[in-house]
Parts: structure tokens; C-alpha cells; sequence
RNA sequence: GCCCCAGUGGAGCAGCCAGGAGUGCUCAUCUCCCUGUCAAGGAGAAGGUCGCCAGUUCAAGUCUGGUCUGGGGCGCCA
């Protein structure tokens, strides 16, 4: 049906008779000659209806609307001086039309198929398949094949099978709630779709396949954010026989083949910190290392406080940090209290901010402060003259963190630390491998201790003795990947030892029954010789979406959700007839107040 | 569950703080003109119960309350 495509045409292809197929993008009516740029998958050329030399084409050439899709004859012809478009990759060259099919006409668009305006997203989902002819959507798509492809290629080898897994499954009860799926032959009971293969892939260790990947969906029922979708892929990978620097020495060369090949970016090793120093320096454990502004601890230099405010950070448990704004000093004050109010927003009592000049301090706390905390406060903030100091102090350190945290990773990009770089430059891409995670966390609502990672996390040898005595000094053997800010990819080093495993289930509080009821047939085959195992399981649309350069994995996704959910195109989810509902053993409550 | 932002002809915005006739801008659509444009240009036209429901007021796009939808975030996400 066509020659060439549209967007592939250069001047070595001038003289020479093409056939084209593609959309009307744009049409300029100059009465005696149109011009339209055709688009395809390719990009875009211009085709030239000049009615003194093709009269024939006159009547339909008037016709063409945009978003027509047609198929167009002609030559190729190298551009007059003058007329060439820089913009255009075919900008030298045109297609002089001969012949001209309208294979479809097209309604009037709901918006326009075009990189110049920003569409009302519902809109966008609602007509997906117009919003995707654009070159940032076609591109996205391309890019998350070229992607996935490498990762194919990489895995494939390195001597991993992949090997799929159901997707109609058992709900687990800890984590995530479940997408649940009611089951016709079993009434009253019901699948669950995964929320990961992490079990399957345990599994198929203890089955001796040795090297898994599966690029998989997985879902979970939760809030949804930018970088959360309720159905999402994972890159799921796990190994035998090895420790974390085998995991992480394959996981990191896999990073960076796929960096060279995508994006041709030859990445530098990735930098390693622990969670404490992260939380320390940065206020979370998923730092974005383009630029500093690393938090300070102030409560060296507030020993001795005054200020009530101050001295909540030195309660038990308490903190009291600071990130310094440079030459921020002069920031005016709507600014600042929109700083504050930001701040609060996150969790925070207040914030106290602190310009440093070179005759003192400006501040709404100055009079505060002592004369040895007006001295020791700018230098232990390692703040000089010219700044703007942003303290937050709290009994609970967590909050401090996560305020500040939260504030750096903002503020570094609004005030421009972080530098505009070329794909290919390595210095864009500030990968950092996150260990020593804690195992626990403390649920503070229900007064019990509950994975950070899984429950089948690995603990260190050093810390293993603490799980009864000590659960929050158990350090497990998870690492997670970082990327500019976001998490990548998370992992961990299994527990092996059915012993171990009904210890640390034991110090979860479940008890050895209820482990047998979730993850028996787990346990069960721990029983058999499992092998020492781990593994990692990096978000394909994440890392897409970053390599895009995209805020928000919707725009990597074909056919994403709204915040809600929802699929505007599909208008899932919606009701079902009363005779599925019938054949499901389902009877429905009507919605209200519970 | 909570906080913040948005909703105005087909699309994107302004108008709202400080109430006075649906006012304006860019694009799209329709008609006409035009042989070198390229997000073409020129002339004209059509198109809107200002998300929805209440309230305040002589008068509401504008003020108040509620609600729905979309987006960002907190909680949640082993």
C-alpha cells in the first residue's frame, strides 16, 4: 500500500516516485497550491497539492480535514532555497502529489492531535487513541519498547528463564489490599491477582530454575499517585546462590546496559548508602543526589535552647534539622510563609526560618535565640551570609525527616539546582543503591511490629539475635534503587531456613497456624532442600517514565487510570447484569454508610 | 479518611480578590479570498444553562455552604 513512511524521507530519496500513507496533521490553503504535513509513525513530510500541475486533485485536496487518514502518490522533491523547514527532519525535501485516496474521513478532533497544548487529562484518556498519535505518546511507547527489548536481551544472556506465573492467585493478607476476583466453581471464594510473583518466584527457586525474570503486571488496591497505577509492571527477578553483591553486581550491569543502549548514557557505578545515612542526609530513602542541600542536625548547637519549639526536637525520639537555601536570604516573605504553610501541610508544627546577613540574624524567632545560638546556629547549618536557614524541629524524628525531606526534594528543582542535561550525559542519571534497611517498623496504631520490606526478607547475621529481644535493631537484607528522587526497584535476600522463617513470622504475630493458612504451601517447600535465594523486582513504568523525562507514569502507560482508578475510555469499572452476579454467588449490598 | 489546586463556547486560558447584561484572548469549526506556506495569512460567521445543587443579594461566572469530576500530596502502598 505504501513506499516509504513519511517521516523517513531525506534528500537521498529526491526523484524518486513514493506511495504514502498517513494522517492530515496539518493543511495550509493557499487557494492555488495546499500544502499538508502527513503524518505516521515516522513523523511528518510535507505533501504539495499544486492544481496547476495536478488539476485533478483539486476537488479532493479541498476536502482533506484534519486527522483524515489518506494515501497520497507522488515525487520527491528537493525543497526551493529558502523554503527548507529546520524544524522538520524531511524539512529539505517535499512529496509533489499526484494522486490522492482518502482512505477515512475524520470527525472534527476533540482537541487537537499536537505538541502545543495541554489537554484537560480526563479528555486525554477519554479519546486515548488521538492523545497516543502524538509524538510525546508515540515516542513514550517507543522508548518503553526499546527498554524492555534491552532488558530482554540482557537477562536472556545472562542465563535467566522467564517463566510466567498465575495471575489468578491467592489473596495474601499482609500488605496491600487485593484486587479480588470472585470464583464461579468455588462459591464464596475468590482469587486474587498478584501483587507481586513473590512467592511463585521463591518457588521456582526451590524447583531448581536458578535464574528467573518475568516482565509482569502486578496490582494492587491502593490510593493511586504520579508514580502509581493500580495494575503496573514490575521487571520480577530472583537467583540462586547468591548473596546481595551477586543480585546487586547483575542488577547494576543491567541498569547500565540498558542506559547505553536506550539512551547512550555510559552510567558511572551507582553510588551506596545506607538507610540511615540517607534518612540522615536527606530525609528519606529515596534521595534525589543531583544537587546538595543535604539536611543538618541542629541539636548540637541547641543544646542549651530556650525556645520551646527547639526543645520538642530534643525530646526522646525528637529532632531538630535544617536544609539551607543558598542566596535565599533575600527570599521575599509571601514566598516564605508559603514555605510554611507547605510544611504544615506535610505534618509539621511550623517552620522556623533563619536569614543569614552579614550584620545577624533576620528572623521572626531572633529574639529567641542566644548569643551562642545566633553564632553556633548559621555555622552548624553550614549556612553564610546571603541564606535562608528552614528549621524544623519534632518529637518525632520521622516527621522532621519527612517535612524536610519532602521540601529539599521540591525546592531543588524549583529553585534550579537541578541542571538541564542531555540524555546521554551520565551525570543526569544519579543512581544510588539504598541497604541496611531495618527489618520492622513499628505500627503505631495497632501496636505491633510489621515488615518494611516482605515477610521473607533476610536479616544480617549480626542483627539476627534481636528478633525477640530487639526487633527495631534487626537490619534486614533488602536494597532498594533510587533514581533522582524516585524508588526504582526493591529487593531482597530471602530467608532460606524454615526456621528462621517461622521466627520472624512469630515475631510479626502470626501465629504458626495462620502462617500455615497464608503461606504453607511456601513453608511446606522450605521443607525440601530450598536453595539460598534472592532477588529484585525494578517498576518498568518508572523507569520509563524517568528515561522519558515524564512526572508521571500515566504518560508512559497506554492506557492508564484517572486517581480514582477509573478508565475514562473503557468507563471500567461498571456494573455487571444481574445474571453474573447470579452465576458468581454475589449479591450485592446497596452502597451507604457501614 | 484528610489537605491543597482546578472545572468558563469543541480545545487551552483570562475574567472571580473588589457582585452590575456571557465580556475578552489564542487555537479549532463553517463560508469566502489567496500559488510557497510550514502551529500559513486575510475577511466574515456560528458556537457557552460559566461542573452540579442550595443559599446570601434588587442583582452571582464572581460571595457562602454542600456535592461531583480531574490533578498533586498526607495516610495507605508487606
Amino acid at each position: 500500500m505504501r513506499s516509504h513512511r513519511c517521516g523517513d524521507l531525506r534528500t537521498t530519496d529526491e526523484g524518486a516516485p513514493v506511495a504514502l500513507c498517513g494522517w492530515v496533521h496539518t493543511r495550509r490553503d493557499h487557494g492555488g497550491v495546499i500544502f499538508i504535513d502527513l503524518r505516521d509513525v515516522a513523523g511528518l513530510v510535507q505533501v504539495v497539492f499544486n492544481f496547476s500541475e495536478a488539476p485533478a486533485l483539486q476537488g479532493a485536496a479541498e476536502g482533506l480535514r484534519s486527522e483524515f487518514c489518506v494515501r497520497v502518490e507522488g515525487e520527491v522533491r528537493r525543497r526551493k532555497e529558502g523554503t527548507t523547514n529546520e524544524a522538520l527532519a524531511t524539512g529539505e525535501i517535499e512529496v509533489a502529489a499526484t494522486s490522492l485516496e482518502v482512505l477515512s474521513v475524520s470527525a472534527t478532533p476533540p482537541f487537537q492531535v499536537d505538541e502545543h497544548h495541554d489537554v484537560e487529562e480526563m479528555l486525554r484518556l477519554k479519546y486515548r487513541y488521538l492523545d497516543l498519535r502524538r509524538t510525546r505518546m508515540q515516542s513514550n511507547l517507543q522508548l518503553r519498547h526499546a527498554i524492555v527489548s534491552s532488558i530482554r536481551r540482557f537477562y536472556d544472556a545472562h542465563g535467566f528463564t522467564e517463566v510466567e506465573t498465575p495471575m489468578l492467585t491467592r489473596a495474601t493478607p499482609e500488605g496491600a489490599r487485593d484486587y479480588l476476583v470472585p470464583a464461579r466453581l468455588h462459591p464464596g471464594s475468590f482469587y486474587a491477582l498478584p501483587q507481586s510473583p513473590q512467592l511463585f518466584k521463591q518457588l521456582l527457586m526451590v524447583a531448581g530454575l536458578d535464574r528467573y525474570y518475568q516482565i509482569v503486571r502486578c496490582f494492587r488496591d491502593e490510593d493511586l499517585r504520579a508514580d502509581r497505577q493500580p495494575d503496573f509492571t514490575q521487571l520480577d527477578v530472583e537467583m540462586s546462590f547468591v548473596d546481595r553483591e551477586d543480585v546487586l553486581a547483575v542488577t547494576e550491569a543491567m541498569f547500565k546496559q540498558v542506559w547505553a543502549e536506550v539512551l547512550g548514557a555510559e552510567l558511572q557505578d551507582f553510588v551506596r548508602l545506607t538507610f540511615a545515612e540517607s534518612m540522615a542526609r536527606f530525609g528519606t530513602d529515596k534521595p534525589d543526589l543531583r544537587f546538595g542541600m543535604e539536611l543538618t542536625d541542629l541539636s548540637g548547637a541547641l543544646q542549651q535552647t530556650e525556645f520551646r519549639v527547639f526543645q520538642a526536637g530534643k525530646e526522646e525520639g525528637g529532632a531538630v534539622k535544617a536544609i539551607v537555601l543558598g542566596s535565599q536570604g533575600g527570599m521575599p516573605r509571601k514566598q516564605i510563609d508559603a514555605l510554611v504553610e507547605e510544611a504544615k501541610a506535610l505534618g509539621a508544627g511550623g517552620l522556623v526560618w533563619i536569614a543569614v546577613a552579614d550584620e545577624g540574624l533576620r528572623s521572626p524567632v531572633e529574639k529567641f535565640l542566644s548569643e551562642d545560638e545566633h553564632r553556633e546556629l548559621p555555622r552548624a547549618a553550614a549556612a553564610k551570609a546571603g541564606d535562608l536557614i528552614l528549621i524544623v524541629a519534632d518529637g518525632h524524628a520521622e516527621v522532621v525527616d519527612r517535612v524536610l525531606g519532602s521540601m529539599r526534594n521540591r525546592l531543588g528543582k524549583h529553585l534550579g539546582l537541578v541542571p538541564e542535561r542531555a540524555r546521554a550525559d551520565p551525570e543526569a542519571w544519579k543512581f544510588a543503591w539504598i541497604v541496611d534497611f531495618p527489618w520492622f517498623e513499628r505500627d503505631e496504631a495497632a501496636g505491633a511490629w510489621t515488615a518494611i520490606h516482605h515477610p521473607f526478607t533476610g536479616i544480617t547475621p549480626d542483627t539476627v539475635d534481636y528478633l525477640e529481644s530487639a526487633p527495631e535493631k534487626v537490619l534486614s537484607k533488602a536494597y532498594d534503587i533510587t533514581l533522582n528522587g524516585w524508588e526504582l526497584a526493591s529487593g531482597s535476600i530471602r530467608i532460606h531456613d524454615r526456621a528462621l522463617q517461622e521466627r520472624v513470622l512469630a515475631a510479626l504475630g502470626i501465629s504458626k497456624e495462620e502462617a500455615q493458612a497464608r503461606f504453607g504451601f511456601l513453608l511446606d517447600a522450605f521443607a525440601f532442600g530450598p536453595p539460598p535465594h534472592g532477588g529484585i523486582a525494578p517498576g518498568i513504568d518508572r523507569i520509563v517514565a524517568l528515561a522519558a523525562g515524564e512526572d508521571n507514569i500515566r504518560e508512559v502507560i497506554a492506557f492508564p487510570k484517572t486517581q480514582s482508578a477509573a478508565d475514562p475510555l473503557t468507563g471500567a469499572p461498571a456494573p455487571v447484569d444481574a445474571d453474573q452476579l447470579e452465576a458468581l454467588h454475589l449479591a450485592l449490598k446497596p452502597p451507604g454508610p457501614t
